[in-house]
RNA sequence: GGGCCCAUGGUCUAGUGGUUAUGACGACGCCCUUACAAGGCGUAGAUCACCGGUUCAAACCCGGUUGGGCCCA
């Protein structure tokens, strides 16, 4: 007998869907339009398990559509942006992005990623997904770049845009600005410093703590909280720097925490973005006490020069050896962080460009509610963030790999020339101006070396994928897409951003659903860190279990839930396909031909198409709302157990013989259908048994471009009284296990009895009959059974206690007994010992053991919903 | 510190007012039934995190506590 082998059949259908296309969008169908915002998927190389997936999670959601006969978009693409990009070079390469022509740097860039997206291709196809190369896209590519400039030149000029002199988020390594959404924060255990300030006047000590004593070069101001009585005293009064002898007033606000070191705070431009509200609150000058490479500046006076962290410790030297510190303590300390190199943020005035965001936040908020978000309650995690949002979208970043800032600014007045749309893509870096000077001073034009925020590549990705700006027509039929597929992570950025930036360029939602998918935790269910050691490779998985096996376990996840992994599923995932392919086989089988419609069918065949049809109801009804966990959970449950382990062993003894068209037309309906809704999750085994059990009466090429099932009408007679005819079998089979007969033996006779039997039983005596493999079946409303006492079992620890010596005999007396001679009198039972003497047995000293007598015989009894099913001996 | 989510047999998980609380993996016992031993039948195994409240009735609703996750400060 053949078996499925997964290892032969998934490479074979990956092949063949790639050949057929199968999952080509077609642009010239005027099949309904079902459209996915792919997330690109970042050019790193290596397969996560959160990968595997999320990206499966998606698929789910385009085969289903795909199948229920949408034209499905849903294109191959891949993220190659940025500066994680850079960072890996940077490393590979042993060199810094500065070591080498600009140009040159970009290109290893490119170069880089190239190598990946090979392998990544491979890696989506061994999980079947079902994303379409006809639409393929990369974002560092010149016809998506070009798309990112042409929609900043329209923000430009609808006056979005505009250059900010203001402090933002510094990376001091990377040197760059990055948007809040760029800053992690990690716990550093640092120093908390007491020092002494002193009061210009009196020249009292004034304690002050403070975690950043290099910036007492531009310390600006010094603050105690309004209720604080003890230090009420010296609001107003001056004092004095150590160190740098700066003179500082005292003011008092409510933002001071009184709790916290002295409760007196040094307010500095700028150690974080408290300090910048105060400073902003008491009009205070920016001074720069720390340049964009992280040194200290010309304020620092003899530190000049030095890296923060190498001033701090000068400075702390400096107050101690003065005498001018008085203790410090361990803090622990929430750092902000660049994300990808981990140097700690500053805050530092550059000039950068901004797109307006927080005047709109009343338009981004009505149009998150003109989408349908799945689950509902990540809506509430979007608009968290809107209303917490305190700047405008910082999107220059002073790197190299990513999208050019399309301008060029006169080196003399700064005056800002836009490129023209007809011009992108273009790097002003490469490209000189189309104006050989400046329109307002005659001065030189020279090139931004700024790039994009790459989130301004990734939020146009609806545009890009609707042929905006490119085509009309297809624009018109394909925006806004259908579902936006992420996870909760970066609710904050790729779907805010994309929200905002689609609100500002076009003014319309960029999809009507979002699915928001959860995390994949280690199986001790903390996140997989490799420092944790937690670390779990799905290639290995991958090729130990399938690419099958491996969608079942994101099947098991719930939508919007973060789950542990476990390996157990990927081995159920290989025995649901066994168990799908071998029900399939079966079908196949017993179906020389295409079964029709038979114009009478067995009740247990309308039983089971019935129930199909709820089957089908519920799973349309779960995956329209992206509830996949839920419908494979039914589907398969229905599978294994409705269909394989009571239906098809009901149906066995007519399918086989040659003219029953009830139970093929049910076996073939069911079992494609069901094979249908399952190719969903499991698409190689599904295409497998299709291609090998179905597709020689079927006109598609694949089940994958076949049609959904449709759904038989509910017979709630045929369901109600199929489920009783389902109970009885199994009742009878679990009575032969437990009698350890096996379960192909024959039984002599059945009886099925009680007032409901002929109703439930009427059309399925035989079905029950040849299923159970009984000689005899009748149907009865009443029968009268008569107990008959077998034997009797002596109880020894309530005998021995009761009858000592004499309880060895009263056992062997009992067990020997022919119960038809003993007479039981209230459950006493009178016993002759050998000796003449005569003993009284109460009920507790024995147990009986009885049978079942009618007048047909010995049988036994199995209660079923309400009836009795007499099995005879 | 704030927002959102989660807590159910050894493990993972279903379950939004009335269930003998679902299923899977693992364990144990029996059974090779002509699709399947990668199977079938069965057994053991859960004070539904803790405390309080609402209700005739709470795993489920409300409040609090503890622990975990994501995002943020």
């Amino acid at each position: 007998m053949p078996q499925y082998d997964w290892r032969e059949s998934e490479p074979k259908w990956q092949a063949k869907w790639k050949e057929w296309e199968i999952h080509r969008f077609d642009p010239s169908s005027d099949k309904e339009i079902f459209s996915i915002d792919t997330p690109p998927r970042f050019a790193s190389g290596n397969l996560h398990l959160g990968h595997a997936y999320g990206y499966t999670a998606i698929d789910f959601a385009a085969r289903y559509k795909r199948i229920r006969g949408y034209n499905v978009f849903f294109p191959l693409c891949f993220d190659v942006n940025g500066t994680p990009v850079e960072v890996r070079v940077e490393r590979v390469k042993g060199i810094k992005a500065s070591d080498v022509p600009r140009q040159d740097f970009i290109k290893m860039c490119h170069e880089f990623a190239e190598n990946y997206i090979g392998e990544m291709t491979r890696q989506f196809e061994m999980l079947g997904e079902s994303m379409d190369p006809s639409i393929y896209y990369q974002t560092d590519a010149e016809y998506y770049r070009r798309l990112t400039q042409i929609s900043f030149v329209r923000m430009y000029e609808k006056g979005l845009v505009y250059k900010g002199h203001f402090p933002v988020n510094w990376c001091t390594r990377c040197g760059t600005a990055l948007a809040d959404a760029e800053v992690d924060y990690e716990h550093r255990m640092t120093k908390l410093n007491y020092i002494r300030f002193r009061d210009a006047e009196t020249g009292e000590e004034v304690p002050i703590a403070t975690t950043r004593p290099e910036l007492l070069c531009t310390c600006l101001l010094v603050a105690v909280h309004p209720d604080d009585q003890a230090k009420s005293s010296l609001v107003g009064r001056e004092l004095v720097t150590p160190v740098f002898d700066r003179k500082v007033k005292v003011i008092s606000d409510p933002k001071v925490d009184p709790d916290f070191g002295t409760g007196i705070v040094m307010i500095c431009s700028i150690g974080d973005k408290d300090d910048l509200e105060w400073i902003m609150k008491y009009g205070l000058p920016l001074e720069k006490g720390i340049d964009e490479s992280g040194r200290m500046t010309s304020a620092a006076g003899e530190f000049e020069g030095m890296t923060v962290m190498e001033a701090r410790d000068r400075v702390i030297e400096n107050m101690k050896t003065a005498d001018l510190m008085t203790k410090q303590e361990d803090i622990d300390q929430n750092v902000g962080m660049c994300w990808r190199c981990h140097t700690p943020i500053e805050f530092l005035k550059v000039p950068q460009w901004f797109i307006k965001t927080i005047e709109f936040k009343d338009r981004i908020h009505k149009m998150v509610d003109q989408i349908d978000w799945h689950p509902e309650f990540m809506k509430v995690r979007i608009r968290n963030w809107i209303d917490s949002l305190a700047w405008d979208w910082v999107v220059s970043r002073q790197r190299y790999f990513a999208t050019a800032i399309p301008l060029w600014e006169c080196e003399d007045c700064k005056s800002v020339l836009i490129a023209e749309e007809s011009e992108c893509y273009v790097d002003p870096t490469a490209t000189p101006a189309r104006l050989d000077k400046c329109g307002t001073c005659g001065g030189r034009y020279v090139g931004s070396t700024d790039v994009f925020d790459t989130w301004m590549d990734s939020s146009i990705s609806p545009l890009y994928n609707s042929f905006w700006d490119r085509d009309p027509e297809l624009f018109g039929r394909l925006y806004p897409m259908t579902l936006r597929p992420q996870s909760h992570d970066i609710i904050r950025t790729w779907a805010f951003y994309t929200i905002l930036r689609e609100m500002l360029l076009i003014d319309e939602k960029p999809w009507e659903d979002v699915m928001i998918h959860g995390f994949i935790m280690a199986p001790d269910g903390r996140p997989m860190h490799t420092s944790s050691g937690n670390v779990i490779d799905p290639m290995p998985l991958l090729e130990k279990y399938g690419g099958d096996a491996m969608r079942y376990y994101a099947s098991t996840c719930s939508l919007g839930m973060d789950h542990s992994f476990k390996a157990q599923e990927l081995v159920r995932g290989n025995r649901l396909a066994v168990k799908v392919w071998n029900v399939m086989r079966m079908v196949d089988t017993a179906c020389a031909s295409k079964p029709e419609p038979p114009p009478n069918m067995h009740p247990i065949d309308s039983w089971v198409l019935s129930r199909f049809g709820n089957l089908v109801r519920d799973v349309e009804a779960r995956n329209d709302e992206y509830q996949f966990d839920r419908s494979m959970a039914l589907i398969q449950e229905f599978l294994w157990h409705e269909f394989a382990d009571h239906y098809v062993e009901l149906v066995k003894h007519r399918a086989y013989s040659e003219n029953d068209e009830g139970a093929r037309y049910a076996l073939y309906t069911v079992g494609l259908g069901l094979l249908k809704m399952i190719s969903v999750f499991l698409p190689h085994v599904a295409e497998d048994a299709y291609q090998l059990s179905f597709k020689k009466f079927e006109e598609p090429v694949s089940i994958h471009v076949s049609e959904w099932p449709e759904a038989p009408e509910a017979d709630e007679t045929a369901e109600r009284n199929g489920d009783s005819i389902k109970a009885i079998v199994a009742g009878i089979r679990s009575w032969k296990s437990s009698k350890g007969i096996s379960l192909n033996s024959g039984i002599s006779r059945v009886e099925v009895v009680g007032a409901s039997a002929s109703e439930v039983m009427a059309g399925s005596e035989e079905d029950v009959r040849a299923t159970v493999k009984a000689s005899e079946l009748e149907v009865r409303a009443e029968v009268s059974l008569k107990e008959i006492i077998v034997k009797f079992r002596p109880v020894h620890s309530c005998l021995g206690p009761a009858f000592r010596s004499d309880a060895k005999e009263i056992s062997n007396l009992l067990a020997s007994a022919d119960p038809s001679e003993v007479e039981i009198r209230d459950g006493v039972i009178e016993l002759g010992l050998a000796d003449g003497r005569k003993v009284e047995l109460q009920p507790e000293h024995y147990t009986l053991e009885k049978r079942l007598e009618s007048d047909k015989g010995a049988l036994e009894q199995i209660s079923v919903d309400g009836m009795s099913v007499l099995v005879y001996l």
